[in-house]
DNA sequence: ATCAAACGGTGAGTGCTCCT
DNA sequence: AGGAGCACTCACCGTTTGAT
């Protein structure tokens, strides 16, 4: 299907929606979210937090719809054993406490989220991390599945990543008595096709572009399942596979006429549709507008008829959920830095002369204007300036001039990264950088340019290398991360902290200088970044991956250093401090981040947010 | 097992238009 | 002139698939 169609489809839905032709959604609940927005907004993180908990919860009477502060409004009172929701771990005692919650009942606040589901509506669960959302899509797709002849219903539990695959799967087989259940994903290595394994199963847990696949193939159909559930549904937006599955369970809906849109006529033809979330997000949204308008679209993607929040037993899900005391700690920059004086001399020298190198060579009307540098280095709109740079160069005809030009380009890149990394990490990872880069660097084609370049470092190699160990200029960042990570030990040795950071160097870095720092080298910090890029690049292999988590699991490694990568769905329990290092993303990471900690102890979140660091500066 | 390619989301920055 | 809003590009991160 061509992907303007879906758009277009998409917009007819919502209209439909919105014009109550399908199902009403009540717009007037939202008004009283109205302050907490607007609040949100001026908060300087704004991020801080979106909950969508705060939604309508329709046809539930709803004279309270309140939402979970993120200020701890109760200190969460620290359960013995937590919340069945994560199951990550498969040591033999967590196997056991996992099938010991097997049999208890739901707790009311689950019941509550699950009731609209269990009656076959539509519904998006949202609950914050950590309060058992599985719990309550197990108990909808049991009742569903006995409420039928055995064969008859076919389930369909979709994930957005292998890992969460394998998770759900384990707590499916093992809750699931008496129901057969199979898991597949890209990186299960099957050759028997999914519509042959569909009639041997009751419950089929998936990656989401595995069913994409199917569905685009005309192998499967939307209405061979009775019950699809999104987990992680807030993805379902734009070009993302589960919104593309929901494509064709639309198409479907709309194929038949309207006057069959009766609920029980479309539960006939068309699965039920159940979203798990902990918050349905705003998107780019900053104001009270575009942001119900953002979630009426992921509603109409979803076709949710009901948002099904905690309401009634709030205080009772409080309990369990984890509510951790977030902190910002506002940071500044060096006061002094030689370093970055030092570098950006040599890159303003190296900028003149591809002025005069590309002056020598380009007709006069060629503006010069477009050589001229941001005078901010270091900072973003110069990572764009050099970029387009390389293209510039690319165009010169003359060889030797595009060559010098070329070679003095990838000197000022690798000074521009150089200061990026001192930015954020230690001068003397910067000049390690250079070193290595300049190593890296062929010289065969014999440039007077080449020499000139490395005599222009050279010269300065010496005074950088004595600032780099001088403990005068050293980042306020990490000093203050050091001071944080050494307290929170002390007070209690046995905890487990993630530190998130933007990029895999950082992460590399960062353990690097962990593990140079005396105070900090016990933790045996590990770096977790994501499995795509190659080893080479900082990248990791899964098994690499399974076996860091299980050090930190094990307490071997008590502090991990992660990317985007351990925001969504890796439940560790143990953890219970959250840094993030100067790195801000949106509001859905936030609420999943703060589920990754377990309530035990007293979980934290520290952010750098740049912001501050800016506002901080200029007060000073 | 490893890698590259294709694809998608996100944030940040740029340049354009429109409005005040 | 200056600001808001929008579309666009870029870099980065993630996932999956398929080839080696």
């Amino acid at each position: 299907m061509d992907s303007s169609n879906v758009v277009d489809m998409r917009a007819s839905v919502r209209e439909a929606v919105e014009e109550g032709l399908s199902y009403p959604v009540q717009e007037s609940p939202l008004d009283t979210v109205d302050e907490d927005i607007s609040q949100e907004a001026q908060n300087l993180g704004s991020l801080e937090e979106s909950e969508p908990a705060e939604e309508p919860v329709i046809e539930v009477p709803s004279n309270d719809t309140r939402s979970f502060e993120v200020e701890p409004l109760i200190q969460a009172p620290a359960p013995t054993v937590s919340d069945d929701e994560t199951l990550y771990n498969r040591t033999a005692d967590e196997t056991l406490s996992s099938s010991e919650t097997s049999d208890l009942e739901l707790r009311n606040y689950q019941k509550e989220l699950a009731q609209p589901g269990l009656e076959g509506k539509n519904i998006i669960v949202c609950a914050p991390t950590g309060s058992g959302k599985t719990r309550v899509a197990l108990e909808i797709t049991k009742e569903h599945l006995d409420k039928a002849d055995r064969g008859r219903r076919k389930v369909v539990f979709l994930v957005n990543q292998v890992e969460l695959m394998e998770q759900q799967l384990a707590v499916f087989k093992k809750n699931l008595t008496g129901y057969r259940t199979i898991g597949l994903s890209g990186n299960v290595d099957t050759k028997v096709p999914l519509s042959e394994l569909l009639p041997k199963n009751d419950v089929i847990v998936l990656t989401a572009q595995i069913l994409l696949d199917q569905l685009r193939d005309n192998l499967l159909k939307i209405h061979d399942f009775s019950l699809m559930i999104y987990d992680e549904c807030h993805h379902t937006k734009k070009g993302h596979p589960y919104n593309n599955i929901m494509a064709f369970y639309i198409d479907q809906k709309l194929d038949s006429p309207v006057a069959d849109w009766h609920p029980s006529a479309i539960q006939e033809r068309l699965p039920q549709v159940v979203g798990l979330t902990a918050s349905l997000g705003v998107g780019k949204a900053n104001n009270n507008e575009t942001a119900i308008e953002h979630i009426l679209k992921l509603c109409a993607n979803l076709d949710t008829e009901e948002l099904s929040t905690v309401v009634q037993h709030e205080n009772e899900m409080l309990q369990y959920v984890n509510v951790p005391k977030s902190d910002i700690v506002p940071v500044g920059e060096r006061a002094m830095d030689p370093f970055k004086d030092i570098i950006t001399g040599i890159m303003e020298e190296i900028e003149n002369k591809i002025k005069d190198l590309h002056g020598q060579h380009q007709l006069k009307e060629r503006s010069a204007t477009d050589l001229d540098p941001p005078a901010d280095k270091g900072k973003g709109p110069y990572t764009q300036w050099v970029h387009s740079l390389k293209k510039k160069i690319a165009v010169i005809d003359e060889q030797k001039i595009r060559w010098s030009c070329f070679a003095c380009w990838t000197n000022l890149l690798t000074y521009h990264e150089a200061l990026l990394i001192n930015e954020d990490s230690r001068t003397i990872d910067a000049l390690d950088y250079i070193r290595s880069e300049n190593s890296k660097r062929s010289t065969h084609r014999n440039l007077d340019i080449d020499n000139w370049l490395q005599q222009l470092f050279q010269e300065k190699e010496p005074t950088i290398s004595e600032f780099a160990a001088n403990d005068t200029f050293k980042n306020p960042k990490l000093v203050k991360l050091e001071d944080m990570l050494r307290k929170a030990y002390e007070e209690k040795p046995d905890s487990r902290g993630i530190v998130f950071c933007k990029t895999r160097a950082l992460t590399e870095t960062l353990k690097n200088w962990m593990l140079e720092t005396e105070s900090l080298k016990a933790l045996n910090p590990k770096c977790l970044v994501g499995t795509n890029a190659a080893v080479d690049k900082k990248g990791m292999t899964s098994s690499q991956q399974v076996d860091v988590l299980s050090y930190f699991k094990g307490g071997k490694v008590k502090l991990l250093i992660a990317t985007s990568v351990a925001e969504e769905g890796l439940d560790i329990k143990q953890c219970n401090l959250v840094i993030r290092y100067d790195y801000v993303t949106n509001e859905i990471a936030m609420v999943q981040a703060r589920g990754v900690c377990c309530p035990r102890g007293r979980p934290r979140m520290l952010w750098f947010p740049r912001l501050h660091v800016h506002r901080f500066g200029q007060h000073l």
